[in-house]
DNA sequence: GCAGAGTGCTTGCAATTGCAAACGCGAAGG
DNA sequence: CCTTCGCGTTTGCAATTGCAAGCACTCTGC
């Protein structure tokens, strides 16, 4: 076992100094990393921690995620313009919010599905929270009882309003 | 230096290890590491390599942009609006709907920071909403007490209904 | 009480990371 | 010619990673 295709970090991370006319001491100055272990990565003779590849990516100015990605480290990435995606890639959830938080955006799919197949030509027309002609459907809340366990958490009631 | 902000990832594993209900050798197995180096590395006496990481994160079968920002090996310019742009590109939910989910996240998100706070005190995490410290309106909350303390159970399913 | 299987944790040890120091090379400048 | 300054590279070496083996503990069943 020696270099797989570490190289292809290693290569990507000197062409983008390169690109950025810098030299390898400049970078590993910039990146707070020792000018021969930069040489060394950029050669592909050591696979660099993730520390030291995203203060690289710093002195780089470039994104963290570019350089995972051409690591191999992180799966091809998808667009953002996926719900489900964004939620399942969102730290700052638990494994318990994520799976609600998807339930509850299926259900609306179903309930949107259901929606424009009875008027199937209208649906144009902004809801305002607070002048909802239809209140929450109870048909993606029966969807959601299953999770019923209830601890009582009330608050305050606050005005609604949009973003 | 004997315990940088490593611990944060460290704890975030065990977290997501245990909400998925498996044992640290079943993930280290899944993960293709040895379970003494993935203890270490949950209490954080073991700064793991991005490989590695990356491998947790398949054995856990979360994003591995989740760990390396719960790393801090990701520029925390990745706004954690992902999801909330993704739910506002969403050309399959009503206004309606969009504005539900983006409440219920926003939710969560304050549920999940309570959280960490209680067992770790390392949360300085900017964020930027405009609705921070206002809570959901009472329409939503009632759809949202259901979820107060359920479990990992995610067998909220309906058959659709569109004929 | 004791074997068996499950959990997580501690202990040496090979392999690797990452660095300080030194090397060879070419271009200015004395 | 010889020094100086920059470049990237090579060479030992301390520190760390990551693992195989074993430890301590808790259940379950005999």
């Amino acid at each position: 076992m020696a270099l797989p295709k570490v190289g292809s970090i290693g290569e990507y991370i000197r062409e983008q100094r390169q690109q950025a006319k810098i030299s390898l001491r400049q970078l590993a100055t910039a990146a707070g990393v020792s000018n021969p272990y930069l040489s060394q990565i950029e050669r592909g003779l050591r696979k660099p921690s993730a520390e030291i590849l995203n203060q690289i990516a710093k002195g780089l100015h470039i994104s963290s995620q570019a350089l995972y990605v051409q690591a191999g480290l992180i799966e091809d990435r998808e667009p953002p313009s996926d719900v489900i995606t964004a939620i399942r890639a969102d730290p700052l959830l638990s494994g318990r919010q994520r799976q609600v938080l998807i339930d509850i955006y299926e259900s609306f799919r179903k309930e949107k599905r259901a929606e424009d197949e009875q008027t199937s030509q209208n649906a144009h027309l902004r809801h305002d929270s607070e002048s909802d002609d239809e209140p929450l459907p109870d048909e993606y809340l029966a969807a959601l009882e299953p999770f019923a366990a209830s601890t009582g958490n009330g608050t305050a009631n606050q005005e609604t309003k949009e973003g």
